[in-house]
DNA sequence: GTCTATATCATGATAGAC
DNA sequence: GTCTATCATGATATAGAC
């Protein structure tokens, strides 16, 4: 093991878990390099030396929050089952990423509010266009899957755009509230995201 | 007229808007003082004379956020009608609220996410902390309707909590894609506000 | 009321020792 | 790989002239 590359990947890894929780905390502006080293025990210079830049830190936190949620949500999308059901086990699915890597979510979150485009370098800006194209993907893949449910009956007949732009900023909503509960068991997750979507797909009124 | 007090306000408001969408735009952490001094075409003297410090503007932006929605939303939550009816006709007007004062909004919506929070003197958390009262009233009067409207049967026997907190983040979740465009009319908006809380309190499904 | 300094300090980033 | 300086910049906030 030449350099023992097991070690670097943790390092590296800690100060992205700490980037991520620093971010959701502090907002990106708010988070400083100094921060994220007091997080891992460490100095500057350690980030400094697995990271180019601040901005290349949220870049790589962004990157891997949209990798773990397409990869826990797109098995269901080409599911068996209606329009309905596939977009209740997708919605749940992503739920259940949203309460589990609260941290890495919200700065994808963070992103496609816009709140880090500041002042950013071409190269810096291409990397984020990037990820916001993956993301853009990510919706078109819901949108499918609600265009199938009006198709085959299990689902209102809605303007389709508004629809999968509402449940999808409805979804990423609950990281502005939900907080992880001591104690709490993978079921107990499992049936507030069950909830959660019930209300959106179902709706609050009694005769809709 | 002694010392004029049209123009001292006049300043004073036009750093607060300056301010909100300054504060939209790239976060509390990520404004300067001399940002808002430029949006407004003075210089930073001029900001301080009239605040304190960054943070109590924020304050002043927030406190006037949270006083234009109550102003819009609160004759509805007392009106006739039956519970569904009036925690529709709520949230249109909170939609229609977030839409038409985006920015204030925004500044709201922030502070109840907790973004801006890091190192406060105790007098500024105590103001924070009386605007958190303001804002948690404000959901009580949702509870209260939402409540009404299990009781006269036009809503679902639903998770109380859950689901006036559900209703509110997805109504607020529309800033983070909403954005003002020319020669949109105020039917054009009440018409989305409609589409957009039909889909909340109707649902997505065909048959709940 | 508004502007022009200026004090003070924190932060992102680099260089080089170990 | 990690740490210890250190630099350069830019930000909050203040003092005082006009």
């Amino acid at each position: 093991m030449e350099t023992s590359p097991q070690v670097v990947a943790d390092a590296r890894v800690r100060i992205l878990d700490a980037a991520a929780e620093a971010f959701m905390r502090s907002g990106f502006s708010g988070t400083t390099i100094d921060d994220l080293a007091r997080d891992v025990h460490a100095t500057k210079g350690l980030v400094y030396y697995h990271f180019k830049s601040k901005f290349d830190i949220f870049l790589a936190v962004y990157g891997e929050g949209m990798r773990r949620a397409r990869a826990r949500v797109e098995p269901f999308a080409a599911g068996p089952g209606t329009g309905r059901s596939r977009i209740e086990a997708m919605s749940v699915a992503h739920l259940l990423n949203v309460m589990e890597d609260l941290a890495y979510h919200h700065a994808v979150h963070q992103a496609v509010r816009g709140e880090v485009s500041a002042g950013l370098k071409a190269r810096q800006l291409e990397a984020l266009n990037d990820l916001g194209r993956l993301r853009a993907d990510y919706e078109e893949m819901f949108r499918a899957v609600v265009a199938e449910g009006i198709a085959d009956g299990s689902l209102r007949r809605v303007n389709l755009r508004l629809a999968v732009r509402t449940l999808l900023s409805n979804l990423n909503a609950v990281d502005n509230w939900y907080r992880r509960i001591d104690g709490q068991t993978a079921d107990d997750l499992h049936h507030l995201a069950v909830e959660i979507v019930d209300l959106l797909i179902g709706g609050l009124a009694t005769n809709p």
